[in-house]
DNA sequence: CGCAGCATATACAACGTTATAGAATCGGTG
DNA sequence: CACCGATTCTATAACGTTGTATATGCTGCG
């Protein structure tokens, strides 16, 4: 900079000015500095930038695992429009344990990051507010729904409740519910699960606690789920996987089954995840907004790092959500 | 710092040597240094030591798009093994496009990471020599094979070779290969491609250039690729998709048409990305050692960061890779 | 014509760390 | 007991930027 500063015949702190829009300067001077700056092919030194400004420009995005698909194509999508505003996304993956969890929101990475987006998994509310610092976080997700925090989440209940509509609309009567969570009803099972009940309540239809099947939100979680209700004879004719990965295990296994799809039980799921699509049979589900989930969760961090008072305290967002009919419940 | 000096009693150049592992200290200071860290909870800054020392403990990762599963894995393990040798890795999608793999190249970008794993998709070996700059780069797949630089690869075409061999083993003679580029032979498609053209002849049998289809190399271009196949009339009863998702768009297709898998046409993949497993039928596809990709370009890339020069410039690894046989070509 | 007041540019210090060079301490040796 | 080398510690100066306070022009008004 300060070669700059000779070549265009300024003082540093002036090209420092030009750098940052300073409002007061002359046009001349601006050119003579830009002129400079190209010349030299000067780049602003981001780590002392940094420094001084105590800004980073990057956001945080604590998620379990890269190598699931839902939260790969969310990563993707926050990177991109991050990158719109000017803002890098640094990746932290915590496999959904506690410590990491912990470590991400407390340590380095922290110092690292202007403010998170967080998806805790294994962390209770109370522990992350006791740790929560002093930068902006932004929660994706269910597990933590407090009024404390600002949350950008999917209209979890009322998309589950269209997709069992969906399938009650279709003739199907018993509907085999797979990703269970072991009873809290405000995470993203529970929420799910609830809207699956009102629409049977809705359409008077029995709900049966057998066909309810706690999983790993994977594909073998939902493949060996569907798997030991076939092995204990429990009958069905409908599954619904909380999420894509689920219902696509269950597919799979099914198939293995020889039980034809959809005409022996229908299978619908929740993400629509890029791979939903090209399944056999494609995969019917519901599309929870991911697009609006990034923009407006990238949005909101950004106005709170840099100080803008929108919102009130505790924004809760929720995105909307599209029912994806394909031919694994049509 | 200057308080944990105070506290302990001693220079903030001794607090510095500590936390550097500086090797002439007594143990009674350090502990005393220690002490004083733990008690005032003092967390370095590092963005100061970055401006200082240079570097920023970061490596960046340069990929087309997150979103696409080999790439994603790929990260997430990257990630995992950086981690374990104290690095972060910084990920910036290019979508294949020149603009943004050049200013991943020279900009900002470069400057936040000491040094790059970069998959140039657009990008020639010329641009990008001419554009290196003088922190390490390390090349990952196979658009770069150039002496000048690292490059940590599959055995593309012996992987290839085996899998068409298999196919060729099960009785197809005419296996239709999908995915192929135009004309290269160096990147990743060409060497593939050469693999299987080996297979061929091994076997004796004969090679039909009506059977490789140019395509995109995701679901919907095996979907697309392969529906043109059909609607020409050309005869096949073996799917070698180059990728994994384009197997599993083809794949899709066959079964939309109402071809019998693998009865009337066996289909291959490539990459083992964990879909394939979980796919109906489950896709035969080749595992081109991800893991060790990951463990010796993360290895390579920061022992050149460190200035360890146990290993010539422009080094060449090719990972192993494992033939794994499922129900889409048993 | 002098001066208030705004527009424009600058000097200096500070952000929190590490590199360099040198000072203090210590045990052992001639 | 002076001196040497090895060990241990420290003072000072960077790294490259931006914040604060201040200086310098310039315009227009009384």
């Amino acid at each position: 900079m300060n070669d700059v500063a000779r070549a265009a015949g300024v003082s540093l702190k002036t090209v420092s000015n030009v750098l940052n829009d300073y409002e007061f300067i002359r046009p001349a001077t601006k050119q003579k500095v830009l002129d400079a700056i190209a010349e030299l092919g000067y780049e602003a030194n981001l780590t002392a930038r940094s420094l001084r400004s105590g800004k980073t420009r990057m956001l945080g995005l604590v998620l379990s695992d890269l190598s699931i698909p839902y939260y790969a194509e969310l990563a993707s999508k926050l990177m991109t429009v991050a990158s719109g505003r000017g803002y890098r996304v640094l990746v932290e993956q915590s496999g959904a344990a506690a410590g990491h969890e912990l470590s991400a929101l407390q340590g380095p990475f922290r110092q690292l990051t202007d403010g998170l987006l967080f998806t805790p998994l294994a962390l209770d509310v109370e522990t992350i507010a006791a740790h929560q610092g002093s930068k902006p976080i932004v929660m994706l997700g269910e597990h933590i729904a407090d009024p404390r925090f600002d949350l950008v989440t999917m209209k979890n209940a009322e998309a589950a409740e269209a997709v069992t509509a969906h399938l009650l609309a279709g003739g199907r009567r018993r509907i085999a519910v797979l990703g269970a969570s072991a009873g809290d009803t405000t995470d993203s099972p529970g929420l799910r699960l609830n809207g699956h009940r009102k629409a049977l309540e809705a359409a008077g239809a029995e709900f049966d606690p057998a066909l309810v099947v706690q999983c790993d939100w994977r594909r073998d979680g939902g493949a060996s789920a569907v798997g030991s209700l076939l092995d204990r004879g429990v009958r069905f004719d409908a599954v619904f996987g909380l999420n894509d990965a689920i219902a696509l295990g269950a597919m799979h296994e099914l198939l293995v089954r020889g039980i034809k799809l959809p005409d022996g039980v229908a299978v619908a799921g929740f993400d629509d995840i890029d791979e939903a699509r090209f399944a056999s049979p494609s995969l019917t589900t519901v599309a929870p907004g991911m697009k609006e989930i990034a923009e407006r969760s990238i949005q909101l961090l950004i106005d709170r790092i840099e100080g803008i008072e929108a919102a009130p305290d505790g924004l809760h967002i929720a995105a909307g959500f599209e029912l994806k009919l394909r031919d694994s419940a049509p």
